[in-house]
DNA sequence: ATATGTATTATGTATTACATAATAAAAGTA
DNA sequence: TACTTTTATTATGTAATACATAATACATAT
């Protein structure tokens, strides 16, 4: 019965190879059949268009009954694989002119899925982590780019913190504002974005019972002890001073 | 002349306020008026379910053309609208079952705009300069959690660097492979995904004219006594050491 | 009892038609 | 002539419909 069996697999392998194989072998030469759906194809030719620098950015493409036409696919096909890219934000389309290659905007695209409620608790706080390590690791190019109106607005935004926040107390709204000058001074909007994109998975963390119980902090380097490296001091000064400063969060992070 | 457009005007306006008003007024009483097409509305209303909370992972949208008839629009927006959703990663679709939500694969949907040849210049430096503060921000969490077996590795890695390589000169690939390591051994797999994401933009921003011209290095902190540093040092001793041993590419920065 | 066929169902693809907005060309007006 | 207003034109946006395809559950046969 098996015999059979192999023999009719050899046949239609023999468009492959035209020998007789034993079974384990047949399995073997089966190459994975493309799944892949029309769309998929169509992006990833256009993708790689991008890619081979074919296209850059201004560069027109080509309307979509024509791309329908050229790559003899429907129109639906066309318009889900660029409504892809446009969501991606590599193309931007407009009606009557068409579609041209744009550079994307990053995080435009990532902002929309960064719901604290709908990302796993693993992911949320690894994005906790990541913003400790870009605070810290900033330095450099703080006391790069700082400018003496800078300083002037730290110190402003220090002098309005309650008392109490300068001691010992947890103030978000402070803690974004002075946190947040600091990634502006930096000059790097990307790294700006990021910030502003992680706010809301702060709050979150925060407010959720994800990490351990806030230990009671003795001492820890205020915002205003910040702004004085900042003025008078250098990036290592400042790097672990910060650290010290964000003691509080790596604490209920290693326990 | 203008009387009769006034006139009209307050006619039109009617609906809203059944008075006449002078000209500035009826200016003012105009609404922005809700340009978004079909398929925006329906996306943000879809979105607008996640933030809410009505909806979370896992669980099972209505089928498309239940939607339709819900939302009073055409299978075609539905469809585009989800799309959006798919490609941002907030859901997955598969035949017979319909769309479920999903945590998503925020750098997924980064990846594929992740093209150095599109993005503008700017764009490029910063992430280039966002590399560095990473790696100099994670010392804490390299030193809280590093094995034994991660030294090893690191030392194998470093014996197999050319001897030139040690000293002076610059070769891609035992960067990435010690660098990468590095990341890997934060245990955050976001900020690896960044990392990988990131690659080509490194080798891409070397080679293109966009950094000043590489200055000559004196002497710099050499990858083995990076490790050196991880295994007998402290955090803020390698974040001063790793300052220092990307001294190359800060100077390239700030000229 | 396992494997194979079959029905069902929701998404995927195709086609057609029309709506809408942006542009360019034409026509009208000062 | 210069300048505004109308009017085509054109490509994307929306709609409706029909059929293809893949995944699942159920039935059937060996």
């Amino acid at each position: 019965m098996d015999f059979f069996k192999i023999a009719i697999l050899n046949s239609v392998l023999a468009i492959f190879s035209f020998t007789i194989m034993p079974l384990k072998d047949i399995k073997e030469s089966f190459k994975q059949v493309d799944t892949r759906s029309l769309v998929d194809k169509v992006e990833a030719n256009l993708v790689g268009l991008l890619h081979q620098r074919k296209l850059k950015i201004g560069d027109v493409i080509p309307k979509e009954i024509e791309l329908a036409e050229i790559l003899g696919v429907s129109r639906t096909v066309i318009r889900e694989a660029l409504l892809r890219l446009r969501v991606m934000g590599l193309i931007e389309s407009k009606k009557k002119k068409g579609a041209v290659i744009t550079s994307p905007d990053l995080f435009g695209v990532m902002s929309k899925g960064m719901n604290p409620h709908i990302l796993d608790q693993e992911s949320l706080k690894e994005f906790f982590e990541i913003r400790l390590v870009l605070e810290i690791g900033m330095s450099d190019f703080l006391f790069q780019r700082i400018t003496p109106n800078d300083i002037k607005h730290l110190k402003e935004v220090v002098s309005q913190e309650p008392k109490a926040t300068q001691d010992y107390l947890f103030n978000i709204e402070h803690e974004i504002a002075f946190h947040g000058k600091l990634y502006e001074i930096t000059g790097n909007e990307t790294m700006k974005k990021f910030q502003k994109m992680l706010l809301p998975v702060f709050d979150y963390v925060h407010h959720s019972g994800l990490l351990k119980r806030q230990p009671v902090i003795k001492k820890f380097v205020s915002h205003k002890e910040l702004v004085k490296i900042l003025e008078n001091g250098t990036p290592e000064l400042f790097r672990n001073a910060m650290r010290n400063h964000l003691e509080n969060h790596f604490a209920r992070l290693f326990e």
